[in-house]
DNA sequence: TCCTTGTGCTACAGTTTTCGTAGCAGAAGG
DNA sequence: CCTTCTGCTACGAAAACTGTAGCACAAGGA
């Protein structure tokens, strides 16, 4: 299937770091590649990793998510891509950056 | 001021990553602090780096920005602070990952 | 066979967020 | 004054998100 040519709305510019910026830039682009991290999880399962987000938004974004490469949907359920998982060091540095964020607020 | 106890919207778990999360997923909260990485950038100068972004909502990306104390206004204009800044080396790390992943994308 | 459970997914109405345009008040310079 | 830049606000329209409900399908008993 294609998952090739997709601007990803609003990066006319063709800057791959725009079109990221704006992929993961939507409500729960980031959590749902978060939640995917360990493991593949059903549709269900994964609307409850993510608090319970409705299931129309997730829909949307797995779909997002989908033509981006990102994600795919197998036997087992959703999973992150190889693209995806060459993300997680990106994701793991943030969430350490977000446990010293978070004391310097206290 | 506080800068402090802030939720950030949804976030009830308290886990800093979730509220970085759920911050950095809102539309062009990550595009602004792209845009600010190498000098400080008026209002305008900075809507329009985000390509003519609706004044409203720069408006409240900068203050919610500016209450989780990632941005900040001074004589200069908008400008990140110790904590963004700290935040640089992961999003020079998504820039990479985005072109690797463009390229897989041709 | 029927019943239950879990799957992915859709519909729809209501709320929130974002957009796009217009414009205001203040400061600085001529 | 007049122009130009600043940060910022108003407001109607459009798009995105939310929350609840429910459908069709498949697998596994009883």
């Amino acid at each position: 299937m294609a998952a090739g040519r997709k601007p990803v709305r609003g990066s006319k510019t063709g800057r791959p770091v725009m079109a990221a910026l704006d992929l993961l830039g939507r409500r729960w682009s980031l959590r749902i590649l978060w939640e995917l991290r360990a493991e593949p999880l059903t549709f269900r399962a994964l609307q409850a990793a993510c608090g319970d987000i409705s299931p129309s938004v997730l829909q949307q974004r797995l779909k997002d998510l989908g033509e981006a490469a990102l994600v795919e949907h197998d036997g087992e359920g959703y999973a992150l891509t190889k693209a995806a998982r060459a993300l997680q060091p990106v994701m793991l540095a943030l969430h350490d950056w977000a446990e010293d964020w978070a004391k310097g607020k206290k």
